[in-house]
Parts: structure tokens; C-alpha cells; sequence
DNA sequence: CATTTGACGCCAA
DNA sequence: TTTGGCGCCAAAT
């Protein structure tokens, strides 16, 4: 843990599955509860293969934006059993 | 080094 | 309830 975007590839990375949490919520766990758009730009341009960023929408209950390698995020969440 | 961008969130109208 | 605007933060340009 040293800096605000390392917390953030943790706490994503270790949301399991099934689990979705809000860039709110990851960014409040980590350090920084106003860091929510921080948060999806941390995602967004540092993509990483080992990270479930799909599993990350919005405190609206949106999906998100999803382009770049995880365009089935509405998929997977409801793969998942996230949407009703 | 300064400015813009962007997968967000909350409040006021 | 829906829309518009402001705030806040980290990385890219």
C-alpha cells in the first residue's frame, strides 16, 4: 500500500465473484471517499487482465462505462446474477 | 510544470 | 422523478 492506486488494484482484484462494488465504495476503501472518478480512470487506463474491473459499476446502479477489453461487462455482471 | 480528460457522485432546481 | 451543474481526484498530454 503506498499510493492511492495501488489500494485500488487490490481492492478490486479481490472482489469476488458475484460481488460488485461502486467506484464509491472503492474508493472510500481506499483512503479516499471523493476519489470515485479517480477510481474509473485509474481502471480505465491502466486495464489490467487480473483485475475484474467489470465487477466495479456505479452507486446508480449502472453498469458504467465499459469499452476498451471488458465491453461485456453487462454480461458478466449478469452471468454473475447482478441484474434483477 | 500547467492544463485537460474521464469507466463518478451528490445536490439543487 | 429527471436533468443540470459543481466538486474532487489521479493519470495523460
Amino acid at each position: 500500500m503506498k499510493n492511492f492506486t495501488a489500494k485500488v488494484f487490490a481492492i478490486v482484484r479481490k472482489i469476488g465473484k458475484g460481488k460488485v462494488l461502486t467506484y464509491g465504495e472503492v474508493a472510500r476503501r481506499a483512503g479516499n471517499p471523493k476519489a470515485s472518478r479517480a477510481v474509473g480512470n485509474i481502471l480505465n487506463k491502466n486495464y489490467d487482465s487480473s483485475i475484474p474491473c467489470h465487477r466495479v459499476i456505479r452507486s446508480d446502479g449502472k453498469v458504467g462505462g465499459y469499452n476498451r477489453g471488458s465491453h461485456k461487462k453487462p454480461e458478466i455482471l449478469k452471468s454473475e446474477g447482478y441484474k434483477h
